[in-house]
DNA sequence: GCATTTAGTTTGTCCTGACAATAGGATGAT
DNA sequence: ATCATCCTATTGTCAGGACAAACTAAATGC
């Protein structure tokens, strides 16, 4: 639709040319300027439109698609996927997530130590035997009422912690804080009946559904920094994710 | 560790050579050549070795960097990640995990109709009003022992169904059959109690942990697909992800 | 001995250019 | 009118080069 999208691409700021263009092309698409459905100029014109090179353009584009915004289709053009895609899934903490949706989070720091890791803690970090952890529990709530019930664990050999820190900042936010950079995790979500342990402190009865949720996080040197265990209360908590076909 | 990985690249496959590097160097990972932790070659050096153009080596590493399966950091070099990371997520229905395991799926089809859109599915698959949909519950069994319970929802506009097929391939290769690329879908995994209706097919008891999904899938062409609504017992089956950090 | 600078290595970004593969419509023959 | 063929538009792949930015480690100065 030839729709000339006027972006302003800064060549003096510090972002990259390729990263401008997403978030202009991204900005355009939620903000219904490009509509679903809709077809984009085709890449050399567009790359010219903004004087950039074919590369740089495709390489934008290709993080679009990846994100689930964009499909291309050879020898056909480029087309904006049809609403209800949301954000893809990101490694970021619930903590980080809350905050975005405007909530008031809070967390209530139940049990903190720091010991010597068990057997199944050593395996999933990749830790020495006698190697020691923070082992801390948490109860998070979001405008007073109780979300997520999160048990973990956390090298001790990068950041020092202590429980009360834990209550006012997001682990992740911690961790960054002191230096690492997360690059990578492996989740596994799954659902389970709540005990009379959790029922409690979720303000549920035991028997309800939960979404638990088990993480391990690497960051860029390739360490094993943190592992968790999380549990949601099911009314109130899900995974939304977008798979890109490749 | 300048470890040279002996790959072959055939210049007359229609595999694309950075695709080719990828298979290669994915191999090398899984099969332990490549040890996790260690140091590959620097990027100019692998390429010249391959013979191949930098752009290309660095397509291929890309790849493998959203996998999940190597690190990069400017200045140092490129790491195999510490393993634990599987595979990650990707487009496909149960029937293909299933299938890729080893395990012999088999299906019930308990119900199929072609019916009218109510209001929720025309919603989720853009839909007009009075537009016809096929309708279906399964149940997937996998040697003999049920898994999971799916209710599913296709446009009638694209394949021809009938309930007789879906007992005998997955829904997604008949729709792939019909000439369907899809490319992308959104899912949302939370958890729920196993209610009267539900516990006796899967074989478990009412109040028993399940998991859920809920999946609308795009093809290339930006149409909505397919939606459903799945649940699976919670102690056989759970979601596992790897997230990447961009 | 310690902090600072400097040089070297490696990945990150960006450019120009070229050809291949695919989809879809236009064209022409039957 | 129908079918096969050609043409064009568009994305996909690949090459080679250049410079920037970040990190490491060695050399330097105090």
């Amino acid at each position: 639709m030839a729709n000339s999208l006027n972006l302003n691409i800064d060549r003096s700021s510090p972002v990259p040319l390729y990263h401008q263009v997403v978030q202009g092309i991204e900005a355009a698409i939620r903000s219904g300027n490009l509509e679903p459905g809709s077809k984009l100029e085709n890449e050399i014109d567009l790359a010219a439109a903004l004087n950039l090179s074919r590369p740089t353009m495709r390489k934008a584009m290709d993080e679009l698609v990846r994100a689930g915004l964009l499909v291309r289709k050879r020898g056909v053009g480029t087309q904006v996927v049809s609403s209800q895609v949301r954000r893809p899934l990101e490694l970021s903490s619930l903590y980080d997530d809350l905050v975005a949706r405007g909530g008031k989070p809070t967390t209530d720091v139940l049990t903190f130590s720091h010991v010597d890791a068990d057997a199944a803690t050593r395996e999933k970090l990749a830790l020495h035997p006698g190697a020691k952890v923070y082992h801390f529990t948490r109860l998070r709530k979001v405008d007073g009422k109780p979300l997520a019930l999160m048990e973990n664990w956390v090298r001790d050999d990068i950041v020092e912690f202590d429980g009360a820190a834990l209550a006012t900042a997001g682990l992740y936010g911690i961790l960054r804080n002191g230096g690492v950079n997360f690059r990578l995790a492996t989740q596994r979500v799954g659902a389970m009946i709540a005990n009379d342990y959790q029922a409690p402190l979720l303000d549920t009865t035991p028997g309800a559904a939960l979404v638990t949720m088990e993480r391990t996080a690497v960051d860029d040197t390739g360490r094993l920094v943190e592992t968790g265990h999380h549990v949601y209360r099911a009314d109130n908590y899900s995974f939304e994710m977008t798979l890109v076909q490749r």
